[in-house]
DNA sequence: CCGTTAAGCTAATTATGTTAGCCTTTCCCC
DNA sequence: GGGGAAAGGCTAACATAATTAGCTTAACGG
């Protein structure tokens, strides 16, 4: 008899929330559950046990690696970019993700399953302090104290997070286009900027 | 024996919606269970079907409630009001809605539970129809044509609605004033729009 | 080769959503 | 007032999901 059974894939921790992560995204967040993944990965549900605590741990987990792949897209979108170009490839490679992945769209729009009580992934307080870096670096080209940076980061994080969840919640019923509406919200926010003086440039 | 029984409140749709939606708010959109609603009414779970479809009709039913709400809220807030007051007012009236209903705000930032294909509550259409007119009326200071409002509008509530979700969900960690900084996003988008000639005005 | 461990399984428990069918109160109309 | 329909509640029963306990087996290292 060969061995004809399959080498019986084995899965780990990052794997399980992956196909978590990809399940979400085709079938919704809300059709997640155990039973489904399990079937997916044809396992059965007790076996996930093995690599995650539970439903909410896994819901967490997704979050967590949602939110580093989203972090990775913002820095690939802006490298070799400066100055206006930078904020608006970010801005579009946000967008984008956000509606490529639906389901990873609402794990990000909604409070941590686990309260998040400080305890955090450091590998993912590392992802958050490099994009944090980076993100103020994106505004170099403007007049903006060290509060001030802050201000407009998260007023442009908002801009762009709260638009691309409004599109995909249907929110935009009328027949303007949408991709020019997103392209003038960018440019509006940027418009609002203050300039930094002439002279200290170039 | 004395008629000692309560007079069994009666429950219909609109107030178990309403309570339903208090649930949200107070125990977290997620922990949102018929069982659990059931157990606030002081009925059993299968007396809801009397007045709901069942757990996604409730959420959808949640979702325009909660939608109905917030249109009331945008439009006393701007009562009385003109300019850049006005849409300050808003943008303030809509955050603290968003703090006030965690629950709520999770509902309006999902996709419709029963994907919404046109079929709608037609007082919902009236509230949305009636606040969009309002809200046009909001930008009449700046000089935008018919799609720049529709963009301006757009721009506006992705931003508003993106920081107050963004807030709650726990992403601005950074030692900086959050109301600060929202009131700063507001001031920078209201920067950006352009000013209508100066005399036209008055 | 043998023991440990990782990763799977079955069985059983609990909670929930949902349906079917029954019962009582309310209330309207005659 | 009477009588019936409708409203609103209930119990019983079932399906599915999450979770736990305990067993089994493949892989792997000494």
């Amino acid at each position: 008899m060969p061995t004809e059974a399959e080498p019986r894939r084995r899965w780990n921790r990052e794997s399980v929330v992956q196909a978590a992560a990809e399940l979400t995204d085709r079938h919704g967040y809300d059709a997640l559950s155990l039973a489904l993944l399990a079937k997916e990965l044809g396992i059965k549900p007790p076996s996930l046990y093995k690599h995650i605590g539970g439903l909410d741990d896994l819901k967490t987990a997704i979050q967590t690696h949602a939110t580093q792949a989203l972090n990775k897209v913002m820095l690939e979108a802006a490298a070799a970019r400066s100055g206006d170009a930078a904020v608006l490839a970010v801005a579009h490679a946000y967008r984008e993700f956000m509606k490529r992945h639906p389901g990873l769209q609402v794990a990000l729009s909604r409070p941590s399953a686990t309260g998040h009580q400080g305890i955090q992934d450091p590998e993912l307080e590392a992802s958050n302090r490099q994009l944090l870096e980076f993100a103020v670096r994106l505004l170099d080209g403007y007049d903006l104290d060290d509060q001030g940076r802050i201000h407009a980061l998260r007023a442009l994080r908002s801009l762009i997070h709260g638009f691309a969840l409004l599109e995909t919640t249907g929110s935009f019923e009328y027949a303007v286009s949408v991709p020019q509406s997103f392209t003038w919200a960018i440019e509006n926010y940027l418009n609002g900027l203050p300039a930094k003086a002439e002279q200290a440039r170039r």
